[in-house]
DNA sequence: TCCATCATGTAACCAGTTACATGATTTC
DNA sequence: GAAATCATGTAACTGGTTACATGATGGA
């Protein structure tokens, strides 16, 4: 479902194609919520089968201009007001954590060094994109921001654990 | 492919039947991959067809004891090896925060003041849990305490980005 | 004897993934 | 004329979700 209010929240935002939107898309949503081409298409058909956007133009090459509908807009605010239904929280990376005995302690080392180098690595990246978007006051802008915000944090949040648990780790081997 | 390792990783911590690991599951794994009853136990059937694992005995009530192959102990090991193919990260939470912007300032207010709710709430819980168990010195409770600090972390985390947005949110009304 | 707990399973469905497929227009 | 970019789509598959379904055993 999340998808499916991704691509209607985009459309909310400003209307455009599919190929505008999926732009628009991977700088931002992508980062928290990935998706690819086919499924956002996918999406905006259903979309609008389900008369929640419609096309308001066709241009060349077969373009079509989308916009949200009233119907739309008051379906995103339902969904916009109701996070209980939200899918759980899920990390294949904090799975692992678990199983990290089941390695000889130099690997569980190992993987938890990874951890903190991704981490960091993710976290330059966020950087770069903070410092080269301008964040302009509208509320796209301001959202976005407070959206980087989080990963700035979550990132060195997860560093600071990883650094943490190695130390953990050497001290319980000696 | 995560639940799979998530099932196969507690037989590998300690053989058991379903019913058991099922137990064991819900304090730990499912607070990072949640999974129903039905889940787990199909998981179960796969991973003993794949040979993976075996039933080393059959008890009263149909009960199935199971344990760890070579084989799968080989394959957790692999998986354990191999980040690069897990899920991809994935928040709704963050969806929202990106079009906070389509519904009234006093709403988006509302819902962020709701995340910082929920993080302390879960940050209470994590706590909880914290006190109340015996962190043995064995390697599934070591492990276990460390993505246990993570969650803690997290959640503190949360909680202080969702205060500071707030105060944001407060500042650009003015 | 009744209830809680132990114990396992099936089936339909939905969201997301991967791979493939095609063609028009603009720019160099 | 070739290459980059614009632009959209289908189909098979897989992992996870929801709802339903059943029955044995031990202890009060």
């Amino acid at each position: 479902m999340s998808l499916r209010y991704a691509a209607l929240g985009l459309l909310a935002q400003q209307p455009g194609s599919g190929y505008d939107l999926l732009k628009r898309f991977e700088y931002s949503m992508a980062n928290v919520w990935p998706a690819t081409q086919s499924q956002l298409y996918g999406e905006l058909n259903r979309l609008a089968a389900a008369g929640l956007i419609e096309v308001t133009d066709i241009g060349p090459r077969g373009r079509k201009e989308y916009r949200v509908t009233d119907a739309g807009r008051a379906d995103l605010l339902r969904w916009m007001t109701n996070p209980a239904d939200d899918p759980p929280y899920r990390s294949a990376e904090l799975l692992r954590v678990f199983l990290l005995g089941e390695m000889p302690t130099e690997q569980a080392r190992a993987y938890v060094a990874s951890v903190a180098e991704r981490a960091e690595t993710e976290l330059a990246r966020y950087e770069q994109l903070r410092d080269s978007m301008d964040w302009t006051v509208d509320d796209a802008g301001f959202y976005g921001r407070a959206a980087l915000e989080f990963g700035l944090r979550a990132e060195a949040m997860e560093a600071d654990w990883a650094r943490w648990l190695i130390k953990e780790i050497d001290r319980r081997a000696r």
